[in-house]
DNA sequence: GATGAATGAGCTTTCATTCAT
DNA sequence: AATGAATGAAAGCTCATTCAT
């Protein structure tokens, strides 16, 4: 229905940079959207992220067709967030307090927002689909923290990235459970006990 | 929110008799509630929980005055459950397998059916609240298993009742996201291996 | 999901009569319906009708579980009507009047109301995939009439039902079309004529 | 009601001079509406005319203030060229075969494209209001076919102007909901007759 | 003049809850 | 006690229209 979709002709490159203000504001509702959401839950109204963003509900459709959408793309930008920080941490100094550093920023984060994944995954949400590349990229830095770890004989030798996703996972949601802070601390530690060699 | 729940048990004439055919009706709602809810999220509606029950929904609404306290009701249920069987547990021969055995019970239910209670806390209720007694009479079961298993060297020294539940939320969810089983294996194990006794 | 759909047990017939105030109130929106629809056209908002109908937007869409089905339901009505009609003219006495009387009275209709569907065609629905089995009987119905003309010598040897149909969905619109009451009739007895047998 | 339409024909100076490309464009968006509201009824979003002119929205509404003025534009456009086909005709050869040739010819674009103006008055719209001065040459421009089919003896006697375009848009319904071409041809024959001279 | 991002009223639809039967 | 029809407050989403760029 749309053959050619020229509508320019002589913008410089086809598929859209995104207006300056239009950029501004599709970043304020991905940030509201992650407050709310993380404050009320994923059954949190669209209207509630539009109010909080500080524009009509209209601006939160063109920019996330669907609330789905905007569920998933709070999720993804949060993924990208931490591969960043794995990257960091692989340039950084020695391997164990590297990845140990990594795994407790994360579950700082899901323990005081929401956890890693599942308010999706509760609410029916396919969140391997989602995700995509993302998931590929987190993949694959977390696999390079494991190595080095490993190499460093920091690590219990049968455990993967996939592996350490997990177990991560598991302690963000044990800290979250924990009902104060002396018990999180102790069932986090843990639980990352149990990732370190053995003896 | 619904605290004067307490219905029955021991109370052979008390509160409410409750006719024969309302007891029955109670229950299979609560059973259709468990099956949907775990099947489509705690989002599905009422009404797709009568007709999984066979009754019409007055009589959901009559046993349940309110879907959040049908959802309670719920998590009751499950939790009680687990009380009866931590106590069986805790009769049982050795302390270490009881306890440890306990635990990939629990795991084993969460994974597949879901976890342990953060659909709920996921949309926003407040479960400690919620569960009230019964989380007492958990605390207090898994207490004795925790000391016998403690008191034969099987368990970490510094972890009581309330890190071991912890932990055993946190490693439901590590095998909830485990993508196969053979990652979900190594990670629980992990995980409950930070638990023993460190030598 | 509804393995049985058991919930009643001593209901005497399973696939419900329709309580009498239900049976009642679904009358009433249908009613209510073909009236707004008539007056503001298919875009008119469900809510007029509900308003129209006296009863609340759940109750409309209780009934109607979409607003197409709405608006199929009202089509099917009045084509059930004019089914009705026709096996009445049918019935009647000399073939010629009563095949052209029952054309009137559906050009009439048409042209105070709104014409025979195309409200609905101009919005996109396949009418045909619709009407189903009603479209069945009005054409049997139609056929009786037009075999009967045809017989007295009363109708164009070439025409049979459909062409019939056609040609009155054609003078319906040729009389709403009409910007005054001379020019109307004069049209529509001219299409009429066509229809005769011709000397 | 955009009365003051009329936008340069021979008014070389005038009004607006309006610029080469916005005459173009004007045009492209008009082409685009005809389109689009044919293929998905009137129904169809603004931003649907817009994407397939290839001008931005903004373009469409700078030209057409309100949705209204489009549809208007777009049944005006249609008219001016039926005027324009009407005179050819009354210029040609014989007058009874360029009455119902000319006839013909609406009736097949209507068929394929969608009916006279309908989609527009089922959507509540007042077609008689809008179409102001096209309306009266249309009329003028039919009279004269009439007259002429009249004066040779091809038409019936009591018919004008005005009732052959109500017969006309008759027919054209006729042929749209007439289910095969078949069909189609007889009843489109069996109006047309209707018109013609009777022995 | 052209663009397309922003707006928000309005629409359809769902669902917890009430209440006459 | 049980039923299921009725209710109406939201919720998600669309789209005509405006206006800064």
């Amino acid at each position: 229905m749309t053959p050619i979709e020229r509508h320019g002709a002589d913008t410089p490159d086809a598929n859209r940079p995104l207006r300056a203000d239009a950029r501004r504001n599709r970043a304020r509702v991905l940030e509201a959207a992650e407050a709310v959401f993380a404050a009320e839950g994923v059954g949190a109204s669209t209207e509630a992220v539009a109010r909080r963003a500080g524009v009509g509900i209209g601006t939160v459709f063109r920019h996330f067709p669907t609330k789905e959408a905007l569920l998933e793309a709070v999720l993804v930008a949060r993924m990208r967030a931490l591969v960043a920080h794995a990257r960091a941490a692989a340039q950084g100094g020695e391997p164990g307090p590297a990845l140990f550093g990594f795994l407790e920023h994360v579950i700082e984060q899901s323990a005081t927002k929401n956890a890693f994944a599942d308010a999706l995954s509760g609410a029916g949400v396919d969140v391997t689909e989602v995700v995509g590349d993302v998931r590929g990229e987190l993949l694959a830095a977390i696999e390079v923290l494991t190595a080095q770890a490993g190499a460093a004989g920091a690590l219990r030798g049968d455990v993967g990235a996939a592996e350490v996703i997990a177990v991560a996972v598991g302690a963000s949601h044990a800290a979250m459970w924990a009902p104060d802070a002396k018990i999180r601390a102790t069932a986090v530690g843990v639980i990352l006990d149990g990732l370190r060699k053995m003896a």
